[in-house]
DNA sequence: TGAGTGTCGGCTGTCAACAGTTTGCACAGT
DNA sequence: ACTGTGCAAACTGTTGACAGCCGACACTCA
């Protein structure tokens, strides 16, 4: 049997820059970077083995995603996160999947929770083997799955902007007691769903990620504590941070 | 009195990239381009007076935001807008919009409220004279107060993104029948946020975006049907589309 | 006459170089 | 010792140039 010739998906017939921001995302994304590095353009290009215009690409993108922060004339750094950054995620989050799932259960609710059942038995599974960084991604698919029953191309990719930021604080939720609390939080919320009742998930979700949010605000302290070399940005002095630049270990490869 | 000497704002020291970004935002919004044009780099550079660097990071940031389309190889190209297209957008708008009026009203009602009210009386002032144009600024800007009075920058960041978006079909709005029930259908809303029933307020907010939608639909087919040249991009064969490359005519300057 | 093929022009993706700005450090002055 | 100034290094923003790819046109052959 071999393979049938396929014409090539014009999204497949990737760039470079698409290339190298994938890459760094997930390298941001999971923290590789300390919070406050400035990434520069020819480190990062030496490092990707490419030239500075690919990079610029990637950073730029990573900006506008909410990744990363950029001032003028300075450079692109890791954001340092911020309690209430934290909670304006998870409200944005909150406030989009409430209203996504009205929409999505006007669609197909019984596919939607059989995904979602699916999706709270693999975490369930990954759980048992304390895999919880699978546990973070089965997370995250959970409430993605929800916001594409709306087959809203639109929605999906607001969404999916926000989730990028949460993405971070997944991976710390990973590390945070209580996490065992995770899979049957989300089996409940896959029942509440199966009942139509949006009223009762709206209120669910905002228990579920406050949760969250109190988890992470209270390791983000547990963190800050641990450094504890700055007082953290909080002053908006006129320009304050002296530049923080990492060799940015190793990153690439 | 001498104007006081004030620390200049790191997001107005802006670049040559973002100078190019929000003029080119501009146009496409506005129209300028017909849907389909493919927006050459070295073009625009022309036109715009400055390298290609620049313009493509604007090229490249539209392209994100949504309001360009973009072919590896082939170029960034106005989208063509589709009828799913406007419902997309306009239920993504509805989510988003409904969500925050909740979290907006758990806020400050009686200073949102206020501000909603003046803008109805300014959208009055606009009819009568028959601005149009000014009327669907107000338009927006009754929706987006909506939004920002969340105090979430996240939510804010979106809606914005979308409101973009629509900002083209706003245009269009302001040249079709039944224009007049704008300010009236705006003043609604406005007084039923007044009374703090946000369901009320969706329901409300979906009659009025449908409202708009189907309107908006219309007014498409016309215009297709006027221009009728070629069937629109419904068939998705292989490479169809052939280039459509225009001197992008008076666009700059 | 029509289908298929080779060639040419143009454009994007990528790279390398230049100029202005910012930052960090050292030195002079108090 | 401490503050303020001047200098040098480094980096970003911007520019110009090059190579591969895509699309169009013309030419050949059936």
């Amino acid at each position: 049997m071999t393979t049938p010739i396929r014409p090539i998906d014009p999204a497949q017939r990737s760039t470079l820059g698409a290339m190298v921001t994938d890459q760094l995302r997930d390298h941001v994304i999971h923290g590789r970077f300390r919070p406050g590095t400035i990434l520069g353009e020819v480190v990062l290009a030496e490092q990707f083995g490419v030239s500075r215009g690919p990079i610029r690409e990637a950073l730029l993108r990573l900006v506008q995603e909410g990744l990363l922060r950029r001032e003028p004339r300075r450079g692109i750094s890791v954001p340092r996160l911020a309690a209430s950054d934290i909670v304006d995620v998870y409200g944005a989050r909150e406030a989009i999947e409430g209203a996504a799932l009205a929409v999505a259960l006007a669609g197909d609710p019984a596919s939607l929770v059989a995904d979602l059942r699916a999706i709270v038995a693999e975490m369930r599974a990954a759980e048992a083997r304390s895999d919880w960084l699978a546990v973070a991604d089965l997370d995250m698919a959970f409430h993605r799955r929800i916001v594409e029953a709306t087959e809203s191309p639109r929605l999906a990719r607001l969404y999916a902007s926000v989730l990028g930021e949460t993405l971070t604080y997944f991976n710390m939720i990973a590390r945070t007691p209580g996490r065992e609390r995770l899979v049957t939080e989300h089996h409940e919320l896959a029942e509440i769903i199966a009942t139509g009742d949006v009223e009762a998930y709206r209120r669910a979700l905002g228990e579920h990620l406050a949760d969250s949010v109190e988890r992470l605000i209270r390791q983000a302290r547990a963190q800050e504590a641990a450094h504890s070399d700055d007082a953290g940005e909080g002053g908006s002095r006129r320009r304050p941070r002296r530049r923080e630049r990492r060799p940015a270990a190793e990153a690439a490869r």
